[in-house]
DNA sequence: ACCTGAACACCGTTCAAGT
DNA sequence: ACCTGAACACCGTTCAAGT
């Protein structure tokens, strides 16, 4: 008993801010993740975020490369089907991992590692990698996207799955980039 | 001069405060598209509103619905990449428009007919036709935001080009669900 | 039918100042 | 090096009340 029980320094680094930033996400979702939300968790106040994020872009930004180095270097041998499952079993492991990866994609910060193991398993075309990775970005959020409406149940009056068919779609975009490939 | 200058009724409808919205959409960006924003552009206090639309969201809904109206029913005769390049040309018309599509996505009130279109390019495979959509919304969303990076200037290291390979890259994924169709 | 006025509970960001 | 305190200029939404 010789500590009292609400003093603590309670210094944080980029690095701790990140990941209290990646449970919170997960815990309440891209919407209600706020700097003043994340503020509190991490028992500081708003303003010092700002030494070590100049934004909270920036802070998604490091958000959404954690997300992506789930992926981390590919098996040269890898299949098609197997990187690009890879690619979307990491966006959708953390909730709206989609949206936050594709609000920063623009900075590329994380998007590299992935798009790489994409190039190799396209025998280095380019395009079809960059086209193939944005047909996963997309399958992945609008999946996330619907997944929270129907928790919401704000949902169109048809509307059967929650996700029933999602696979059959992804193996549908898949077979296509798969097919291009084969015709070289 | 029988009209004083600053008494108007100026009363809405749904028509036109989403007419207005995708006015201050295309001027402004979606970030800066609030309810506070349009209410001044309509000359109306913000709750005003919440008498036409019961959330921002159905708000955004309405104007995503508008977006896509531009791809209209499409001649059974139409080849896969001209369906495609109609919603592409939908989506890019206005500033962030895709992402706009993309939010309300799960909601459906605009989508349907752009993929009944893809449905029948593609011979009636409902899953090809979701994947090719699933395609077309990221490459458009990723598109329009490296646009708005770069006219911010918060750009990664290379970066070289403003859109200058995305139509390549657009045109690799169409190659790819052409000739995922023809091997039946 | 359509809108005002006022309030509630929030935001991201800046900046001087503390330790 | 890392954080506090206070402020600035905003948000979406609700609800009684007006016309």
């Amino acid at each position: 008993m010789a500590e009292e029980r609400n003093e603590r320094p309670l210094r944080h680094d980029r690095h701790s801010v990140v990941a209290c930033a990646l449970r919170l996400l997960d815990d309440v979702g891209l919407p209600d993740l706020s700097m003043r939300r994340l503020a509190t968790e991490l028992e500081v106040q708003p303003s010092a975020l700002y030494w070590h994020f100049e934004s909270k872009q920036q802070l998604l930004a490091a958000v959404a490369d954690r997300i992506l180095s789930a992926v981390g270097e590919l098996d040269p041998s890898t299949t098609l089907e197997d990187a690009a499952q890879a690619i979307l079993d990491a966006l959708l492991t953390y909730r709206d991992g989609a949206e936050v990866v594709m609000s920063t994609y623009a900075l590329r910060l994380g998007a590299h590692g992935a798009q790489r193991a994409l190039l190799g398993v396209l025998d280095g075309d380019q395009s079809a990698a960059d086209a193939l990775f944005e047909f996963i970005l997309g399958h992945a959020t609008l999946l996330q996207q619907r997944m929270h409406a129907q928790s919401i149940g704000a949902v169109a009056a048809d509307a059967a799955d929650p996700a029933e068919h999602s696979d059959e779609v992804f193996q549908a975009g898949l077979h296509a980039f798969s097919a291009a490939r084969s015709r070289h």
